[in-house]
DNA sequence: GCAAGAGGTTACCAAAAGGTGACTGGTCCA
DNA sequence: TGGACCAGTCACCTTTTGGTAACCTCTTGC
């Protein structure tokens, strides 16, 4: 993505579709939180306070139909354990989220107009 | 922003600051237009199929809100001609949106898992 | 044998985002 | 003098997104 080529890139926009994939009010903290570790539902679920069980698991199927993360299930004695990560293609996603967390930092942070 | 500081970036979430300033169907297009020239109002209505003109005039003054685009009268020959171009603030974003469209790109054009 | 924690689903409701169609006030052109 | 273009506004409606509360199955620990 160098030039602008207006026709071609404005109705399938990829910026949208990016944005659709990363738009929704848990995913950045999400994909945040998934930097670090792998996290189980209930440990997002904690560790986002205010966030449902209904639409945590909402914002964790989309990402994984994206493909940006992938849900894990391991059966430690018994007991159903799954836990979600990024996935490798979901990892490339990760410099747009700096670039964009970069300019949000500096957004916050203004007062008057430039 | 390198290295993950969950407590801090979780509430007040950079990239969700950012995504509040880009996100709306139509301002990435806008955005995308904005890149070679300014526009008039009613040539972005025209060059955006379906966009109403309720529509295009919020996304527009979010924008402007944001600090992101500018809107310029002026009178020639006694009519009323206004147009909206990037700040030089607004032109700090242009990375990130191209980072975003990069990721755009190939997310648009995969089909299986990876 | 019953609560607590794991990982959810379901029905229902509220708020935000986006769309429709009518209308405004100004100027220019035939 | 009336239609068209400029740049919008307004009331109303639909769709999407997010939130609440109840419920579910399974297993461990008391």
């Amino acid at each position: 993505m160098t030039g602008p080529d207006p026709q071609a890139k404005l109705f399938d926009c990829p910026v949208l579709t990016a944005l659709g994939a990363i738009s929704g009010k848990w995913k950045t903290r999400i994909l945040w939180l998934l930097r670090e570790r792998p996290y189980h539902f209930n440990e997002l679920k904690r560790t986002l306070p205010g966030v449902s069980a209904k639409v945590l698991t909402e914002q964790i199927q989309q990402l994984e139909e994206d493909g940006v993360i992938i849900r894990r299930e391991d059966m430690r004695n018994g007991v159903l354990h799954v836990d979600y990560r990024y996935s490798a293609y979901g990892r490339t996603l990760i410099p747009a989220l700096d670039a964009l967390g970069d300019w949000g930092l500096i957004h916050a942070g203004r007062d008057g107009r430039q």
